[in-house]
DNA sequence: CTGTTAGCGCCTTCAG
DNA sequence: CTGAAGGCGCTAACAG
């Protein structure tokens, strides 16, 4: 059963496929009369126009590519929800890609530029792709919501170091001096560095306030309540240990708030623990934690796409967006 | 700086583009060395075919939608997650479409299908939707992860009557007999009922072990850690509480725990309270909970898709799947 | 205002 | 084995 095409449209209205196409685009000026006509036949075949052709002819694909690394982190997801929230209904849809090699990074961007898959890419803290982008499609439409500030491309981000330092003077306002930090690696294959940068806004804070930072008490493992939940069940059975512990981020804090309860630690009075993000589900477990527009930036990302599309080119003022931090104060400090 | 055709590679590799078009394809018999000038051509300009065209021309998509309510929660992350996996290398890409409405949904897999937008279509939970597809593009391959049992298209689902069922055995078989249940709405606007099913199951537990279901420990609200911590937190103050709580997720579950450790109750000791779904958070929370395969059900939907659309049949065995369940008893119960 | 026509880039016959 | 030609469904430019 083959869909109706605009052809088929025509013909049962009467009138030519220009004439369709026309009021399908809203564009140009038909006649009232023609323009109902037209309209009620579209409704009786339950025609919609297809997509490919579309493309071909008009050379808008209708499509965001959304290029995502561990997608399945909640702070990804959030932010997959503030881009699907502007597209819905926008008439794009969303074309998730899911990236854990920097050489599949490559690969996949090359393959969806030459093949011109997409109107525009909004590309999740993969600062590392300008490149790409500028070989095989200069001037394609792309957002960047980054871990840093980046060279060719409108991006959007925090201040990562602000953030770890936030956190560290956050504790140090609650008179801590023993504070340790826990993170995942600091080095990854796709050159993910917000870890390292959060860490060096910890170390300056501490410096700041004449506090050392013992590197015994510095941890880095793997982005899971697992990795962080042994780290921490490590630290805090040695003799000498923090009173203290800034994270990387929720998911990690997590994991340290685990191992302390199991050691029946309290919180905060024998340890204080600080996240970083404020996924949604921090709110309810109640932990403290420097808070990010994930939701909100990624809708604005979203949104100055769309206008870029849709206007031909993206104001300067959009070029450069750096989000505010917060902390927000709950239970764990 | 448009990308190279076709017909850019036939020119510099002085052949037609029916021969380019053919190695392409890996189709037909070309000879080895043109075939090989060809590749070297292709490689040189960096070129691959145009989606749309090859859509158009060729009446493939070369994408697969999925469509999703609540696509943020863990469990339907966790599923996405298995798609992707699958999807990933396959040719493949994703679309994700994202319904909070029955009309929505309606209207979405209308233009869908109108559009031809996709070559296949996995379902997460919708199952009320085989009419709009039926009537739309009744031979479109998809693939139904569903609550419940679907009369046209093969489907992968549990059974959450028994899994309702399981955990309220389990907390008879660790000898509590107050038992309550907690979970979000039985009825909604997208013919939801999981929580329905395994209420029921839970029910029917209660009965044959000659066990009260008393009325004001079974409480609905909304899917959310808040809600679910709202409604323990009122029933955990009444003088007369039960000592068990089963939940319709683990999200729930997780609220539950929350009110609970508010109100210094001990766990599994003063209230034992386990889960459903497993979702991976469940793990590090030392949550009891029914296990149901999500990464591996939505992996086994992308397999019988991709298969499907390979062999241009699905086999009968692979219409309808039901996962099996597993307690997981960790420390809740 | 509206019908007609020429592509968009590729795949698929159909001759050679 | 390989080049040429038609058509997929739609948009845009051009006549009327």
């Amino acid at each position: 059963m083959r869909s109706p095409t605009i052809r088929d449209v025509a013909r049962r209205a009467g009138v030519g496929v220009g004439t369709v196409s026309r009021v399908l685009n809203g564009s140009a000026m038909v006649r009232e009369e023609t323009r109902q006509r037209i309209l009620a036949v579209i409704q009786e075949l339950g025609f919609s126009p297809n997509l490919a052709a579309r493309q071909l002819s008009g050379g808008k694909t209708w499509t965001i590519g959304v290029i995502s690394p561990y997608f399945t982190y909640p702070s990804f997801v959030e932010r997959l929800s503030g881009i699907q929230h502007v597209l819905d209904g926008s008439g794009y849809d969303l074309v998730l890609y899911s990236i854990r090699t920097q050489e599949q990074l490559e690969r996949r961007l090359h393959q969806i530029l030459t093949q011109n898959r997409v109107d525009g890419l909004i590309i999740l803290t993969l600062g590392n792709c300008e490149q790409e982008l500028q070989t095989y499609k200069p001037d394609l439409p792309a957002i960047m919501i980054v871990e840093d500030a980046v060279q060719q491309y409108p991006y959007i981000m925090i201040d990562n170091r602000e953030g770890g330092r936030l956190a560290a003077e956050h504790m140090i306002q609650y008179d801590h001096t023993l504070i340790g930090f826990i993170g995942d690696e600091r080095e990854n294959s796709l050159h993910l560095y917000a870890t390292r940068q959060r860490f060096e806004g910890f170390q300056d804070a501490l410096n700041e306030a004449g506090l050392p930072c013992v590197d015994e008490w510095c941890l880095f493992g793997t982005h899971s309540q697992q990795s962080a939940y042994q780290m921490a069940q490590a630290l805090f059975q040695q003799e000498d240990r923090p009173t203290a512990i800034v994270t990387s981020s929720d998911t990690m804090a997590f994991g340290v708030l685990a191992a302390a309860r199991n050691l029946r630690l309290r919180i905060p009075q024998d340890v204080a623990i600080i996240g970083f993000d404020d996924i949604p589900h921090a709110a309810i477990g109640r932990l403290t934690t420097v808070h990010q527009p994930l939701f909100e930036g990624a809708k604005l990302g979203a949104e100055y796409l769309l206008s870029w599309l849709a206007e031909g080119s993206i104001p300067d003022d959009q070029r450069a967006t750096v989000l505010p931090l917060e902390i927000i104060q709950r239970e764990t400090v």
